[in-house]
DNA sequence: GAACTATACGGAGACTGTCTCCGCTTTGCA
DNA sequence: TGCAAAGCGGAGACAGTCTCCGTATAGTTC
């Protein structure tokens, strides 16, 4: 890549990060993006031939957040009740930092097309994991991908709503006591 | 209002009902709904100020079948946890009976400025039924709110990825042991 | 049944968004 | 320094939602 394209696509990134976490993926327009980057519509369609491509880019490190997510969450000294609301607090709460980003993603789990595909991957591997530690804890039957919808389920309401904080918690109390086994 | 208003306006539902369901809600564009209804945008406008109050009436009648899904979760001669599994399996299918639907819906509870207020306020009233019918099965804070909310998010991730009925009712069990005291 | 007015009709077009096309510019190599 | 190849930018195609306003009609009154 030559290197005024290396900088306008980095920039590009920065510029729509920060417009995606104040006003939400849905309010911001590629036009908007495109003249806050100061590049022309056609730069940045080459770069990002989709919204959502754009976006799957802004979201890039997200992945070691969640596994470092998932490592704290184990590594809580409480009991598995504590630890699996606390994963699935952090995870809601990941998937709610950017306005409309929870439906998206939740919506493209299992869509291996999708730009969204590699996040999707990273949370069901991050569920898979959590559900391997916890064991017993949980009832058998348990899938990583069920996991990820109900949350990102929770997750979009939540967003859509603009849920308080604790009111998410309690719904994910509900979730969690019914992951547990009984 | 005048007879050919109310013709027009009849038809207009009529075939926004039928276009809704086959193509789901954002399938569906209004000047489409014109042409089919053959009435121009103007007047398909004047009766409908928006894309979502023509849906809402198109959905008119819902508020009998959830008070009658309710009626019948509850006259099961069966385990409270089956009762309470039969309504939200029944819950979730009204939702996603259009495509698009079960995300609007449920993003719009607790907004009495949304054009689906009533049906919320419907969808809030049957839960607090089912609630109260359930009684003491159930763990002691659960809130018609919060069960709208998570039901409905499952059922809008159901519906964007179309899962089928069976991986719903996997997730819908979880909700409700959940939701069962333990 | 003719005249009249409130009501309703319809479609052109304003506006906003995504995304494409293509002539011009710049980069980086020989 | 010259020259492809790569990149740039913005006009505009296209698709939505929704508004405005001149025209037509229902229904009432005499």
């Amino acid at each position: 890549m030559r290197a005024d394209a290396r900088r306008n696509r980095d920039r590009i990134v920065d510029v729509a990060r920060a417009l995606f976490r104040t006003k939400g993926f849905d309010a911001v327009s590629m036009d908007e993006v495109a003249k806050a980057s100061e590049v022309g519509t056609g730069t940045l369609y080459r770069h990002f031939p989709t919204k959502e491509t754009l976006y799957d880019a802004v979201l890039e490190a997200w992945a070691d957040k969640v596994n470092a997510a998932v490592d704290a969450a184990l590594a809580l000294k409480a009991p598995a009740r504590e630890q699996l609301i606390s994963w699935l607090t952090e995870y809601a709460t990941m998937l709610t930092a950017h306005k409309g980003a929870a439906a998206r993603i939740t919506a493209s789990l299992g869509d291996p097309g999708s730009p969204f595909a590699a996040k999707c991957e990273t949370y069901l591997s991050a569920n898979r994991r959590m559900i391997e530690g916890l064991g017993p804890a949980l009832r058998s039957e348990v899938e990583p991908m069920q996991v990820c919808r109900i949350v990102g389920g929770v997750a979009a309401v939540a967003d859509s709503s603009e849920l308080p904080a604790d009111s998410v918690k309690g719904m994910l109390e509900i979730v969690a006591d019914g992951l547990l086994a009984s």
